[in-house]
Order: structure tokens, then C-alpha cells, then sequence
DNA sequence: TCCCCTCCCACCTTTGAACTGG
DNA sequence: ACCAGTTCAAAGGTGGGAGGGG
């Protein structure tokens, strides 16, 4: 197996040679993915973008939506999305802006949410924007609706992938081309934190219209004021407050971290770097990979991708430990260091390119396993609170019911019925391996695909892990 | 005491079934 | 009988606030 900078390497440097594909390649290195709404996602973004998450599961908002394009027109893509740890920190709300708060907690179980459409053609990509509408945040770690599981006060950032692949069981052997936007940053909070968030919520959510001061809501507000005035007083106060924005209000975040940020005044532009935590562990990454929104913030087509392996939940201490230390993703021995902030590079690593090892399912990764691939390839499992068992199995064990994948929403849920080896079951005969599929790596160096087929492990493992520490 | 989480509430949008008219 | 448009109730998504646990 290669080595992840091996890998890289190639993948951004040589675009069509490297992976040359087989008889019936196709190019996907002209592949572009836009974020929609932007602008909304730069106004949440600057003030320091806050998603609810709670036991039965919340939208996001904004919501994830997508423009693709330079797809093979008939050629079937999935498209999915995960949630990648930010960094190895805690965060706290401590008037008026986010301060570290300590070490995070161990990675949730790693979930990806697969969009409903998928598999479908790339035309059906192309024709219209890409909703996520319904991807749904938890903090319920036993969630059993294959929502995505993240820890409260911890900072997180979407990462769209895009599979080549005819249905679920071949996506291990497609080219994965992975996307960020650095503008879709959150931190997962149980209640808001920054005032100027709930705002904005408020005012673009269109759910959250009753809240709106100039709605209709005047019942709701009325009954609220009679029956605490006083609060409701020190409430207007708290508004009035927020809206004149005291300077360090809005710099909030990033002051804490970075110092060079310029003082704006209202009217400025927020840049990203701003927000405190973000930014200094943003900064961090960049600094160190370089593979984030290569052409800049403010660029609209944030094509970066970041070629992940979708593979298997390589969890921190594991992942971590590979990128680091062992050159071969194979070599496997968790590091505890691996997950911890303080020790390093916790997280950031999985806003690289990066070809996960995939570890031996958690010993709770439970039943399945009489569809699961023999793992007799399969490093070590980390040790933890992690759930292996993730991803895609509601999604395969829906597909198994109705015969049909991908026509409604397929969670990745961890449930305890389906394992990730579905991924290795008949696919793995099915499809021969990695050669034949393509690649042709774009001109753009910062867009990557990884071809994953002839990891044999994969196909014991939730696809897109991403993560963890 | 503070911080964070959970639950419940009122208000709103969305969805889809039922109904109506051409 | 069929189709398109409208109506309406149920389902589901919001943030706020109270209260509780650590």
C-alpha cells in the first residue's frame, strides 16, 4: 500500500498518469462542486456558524446544497456526506466569544449520510442543485436513526464525496473525490451560544419565522411578556445589545487566537480567520497541508478536495498514527497521542488527503458479521468508544429490503444488523479491482481522487470514517 | 454557582391526502 | 375516467424558556 504523502503526492501532481485507468475510465478531474448560498453561509460563518444538535436529530441550517458539475453525464455517482472534527479541542461560550475549553471528547461513532438520490447518473447531478436537506446532527450516541453523531461544543465541517460507483456495494472500488468548503464550519452546541447567530437563524430559517420581530408572532411574544416582564425587558436589552455589537462582540471568536486580526468595523468583511478556535486550528491545518480551499476563502468554487479515503473510520489515535508516524497505513498501532489536542495535530488530519487503514471492527461492530469479509486483512482495531460498525449500514440494509438503493434516504447508521461488510460481500466479486477505474486527475492539483479498490479491508468498514482521532 | 443538556411549548412551514372542477 | 388545481389537516422543524444534573 502506499503511503498517504506517497499518494498524495501523485494524485496532485500527476494527474491522469498515476491512476491511469482501465478500459472504461473516466475523466473525473474536471470534477467542480460549488457550495449554494454562499453569501449565507459566509454570514453565518463570520460570526462563527452554530448547529443545533439534539437526541431526536436537527437540520442543519443552513442546510448543505450543492452544484456539481463535470460529471460523466451517464455515469452513476452516490454522493455522500460525513462530519470531520475541526480540531482536538472543546470549546466553551464564554461571553461573547469561543475559548478552548479543553480536550474533545473521543469521536462519536462516524456516520455518513448518503444522499437519497444515489446511485443516479450524473446528469441527475448536474441538472439541478444538490440538496441535504434532510441530513440530521445528534448528540444521542445510540442514535438508532442513522443521523450524524456529533459532540456538543466541539467544532465541526462537512465533506462532501462523490462516488463513481453503480450502486452501494461497488463504492469501494470507485475513485472518491472528496469537497469542503471552509465557510460550512460549525461548532455543534445543544443551545445557542452567540446571540447573532440565533438571529441570523431566525431570519433565514424559514421555520424559525415566528420568531421574527416583525412576524406575526405577536400572541407568542404577547403571552411571553405578560408572564415575565422582566425578562422579557432584560431579553430586549440582551437584543439591543447584540444588535449595536460591541467590536469584540463580533470578533468574538478570533480575538482569543489571533491577534493579528485586524479590528473591523461593521461594515467589513469578516474573514474567516476570525473566528478564534477556527481559526487558529485552521490556521494550523493550512499550514500543514495546505489542501484546504486552495484558492482562498473567498473563492466561490471551493473544489478542494481533499482526497480522503473514505475508507474506514480510522479513528484518530489509529489515523492519526499513520499519518504521522508510519508511512504505511497499514502499520497500525494506536496512538494515543494520536487523539489528543494538545499532542499535536489531533483531527486536522482528516481534512487531508488520506488513505485510512481500515481497523478491524470494533468488537461491537457486532453481528453482520456473518456478511462481513473475512478481516483477516484488517489492522488492529482501535481501541474506544467508537463505533465502527457505522456508516452505511442502514443504508445497505434498507437497499436489501426494498431491492432498490437508494430511493430514500440512506443513513449510515451503525445499527447493530447491518455491518460494514456488506460493503465486501458480493461486491468484492462483482468487481475486480481497482484498476478499473479511472483516473484522471484534473489540472487543478488541489482536486483528488482516490482509488481505494484494491484495499481489501474496506469492505469490512463503514465507507467514509473519516475521522476521528 | 455555573455550565450544559433535556424537555416542553407555541409558532411556523412543508407535505400529502382529499376534494373540486374542467 | 382522467388530470390539474385547491384546500386543509397532520407532520415536522424552529428557537425560547424552565428546570435539572454534574
Amino acid at each position: 500500500m502506499q503511503s498517504i504523502r506517497d499518494l498524495k503526492s501523485n494524485f496532485s501532481i500527476t494527474p491522469s498518469s498515476t491512476m491511469a485507468g482501465g478500459p472504461d475510465s473516466y475523466h473525473q478531474g474536471s470534477m467542480l462542486m460549488t457550495l449554494e448560498d454562499p453569501e449565507l453561509w459566509k454570514s453565518f460563518h463570520e460570526i462563527g456558524t452554530e448547529m443545533i444538535i439534539t437526541k431526536p436529530g436537527r437540520r442543519m441550517f443552513p442546510h448543505c446544497k450543492i452544484n456539481l458539475s463535470g460529471l460523466v453525464p451517464y455515469a452513476k455517482y452516490i454522493l455522500l456526506v460525513d462530519m470531520v472534527p475541526e480540531d482536538g479541542f472543546r470549546y466553551k461560550w464564554n461571553k461573547d466569544k469561543w475559548e478552548v475549553a479543553g480536550k474533545a471528547e473521543p469521536q462519536p461513532p462516524c456516520r455518513t449520510y448518503v444522499h437519497p438520490d444515489s446511485p443516479a447518473p450524473g446528469s441527475h447531478w448536474m441538472k439541478q442543485s444538490v440538496s441535504f436537506l434532510k441530513l440530521k446532527l445528534t448528540n444521542n450516541t445510540l442514535d438508532q436513526h442513522g443521523h450524524i453523531i456529533l459532540h456538543s461544543m466541539h467544532r465541526y465541517h462537512p465533506r462532501f464525496h462523490i462516488v463513481q460507483a453503480d450502486d452501494l456495494y461497488s463504492v469501494r472500488w470507485s475513485v472518491f473525490q472528496t469537497f469542503t468548503f471552509p465557510e460550512t464550519s460549525f461548532t455543534a452546541v445543544t443551545a445557542y451560544q452567540n446571540t447573532k447567530i440565533t438571529k441570523l437563524k431566525i431570519d433565514h430559517n424559514p421555520f424559525a419565522k415566528g420568531f421574527r420581530d416583525e412576524g406575526t408572532n405577536t400572541k407568542r411574544r404577547a403571552s411571553r411578556s405578560l408572564a415575565d416582564p422582566e425578562r422579557a425587558a432584560k431579553k430586549m436589552n440582551s437584543m439591543k445589545a447584540d444588535s449595536e455589537s460591541p467590536p469584540d462582540f463580533r470578533r468574538s471568536p478570533c480575538e482569543i487566537y489571533d491577534a493579528e486580526q485586524p479590528k473591523r468595523k461593521d461594515e467589513e468583511v469578516v474573514k474567516e480567520e476570525r473566528y478564534s478556535p477556527w481559526a487558529a486550528s485552521e490556521r494550523e491545518h493550512n499550514h500543514n497541508l495546505h489542501t484546504e480551499s486552495p484558492l482562498g476563502p473567498d473563492t466561490r468554487d471551493m473544489y478542494n478536495s481533499e482526497q480522503l479515503v473514505p475508507g474506514q473510520a480510522s479513528y484518530q489515535p489509529y489515523r492519526f498514527r499513520e499519518y504521522g508516524k508510519s508511512p504505511s497505513p497499514s502499520s497500525s498501532s494506536v496512538s494515543s497521542g494520536g487523539s489528543s489536542g494538545a499532542s499535536g495535530r489531533p483531527s486536522f488530519e482528516s481534512r487531508v488527503p488520506d488513505i485510512a487503514t481500515v481497523p478491524e471492527p470494533h468488537a461491537s461492530s457486532k453481528p453482520a458479521a456473518h456478511d462481513m469479509v473475512p478481516p483477516s486483512c484488517a489492522p488492529q482495531p482501535p481501541v474506544g468508544p467508537q463505533d465502527y460498525s457505522g456508516v452505511f449500514n442502514m443504508a445497505m440494509a434498507q437497499a436489501g429490503k426494498s431491492g432498490v438503493l437508494g430511493h430514500h434516504p440512506l443513513y449510515a447508521p451503525y445499527s447493530t444488523e447491518q455491518a460494514l461488510g456488506q460493503w465486501g460481500g458480493p461486491a468484492a466479486a462483482q468487481y475486480p479491482g481497482p484498476h478499473h477505474l479511472p483516473a484522471e486527475y484534473g489540472a487543478q492539483a488541489v482536486h483528488h481522487s482516490y482509488h481505494h479498490g484494491n484495499m481489501a479491508d474496506w469492505s469490512q468498514y463503514p465507507l467514509f470514517s473519516y475521522s476521528c482521532w
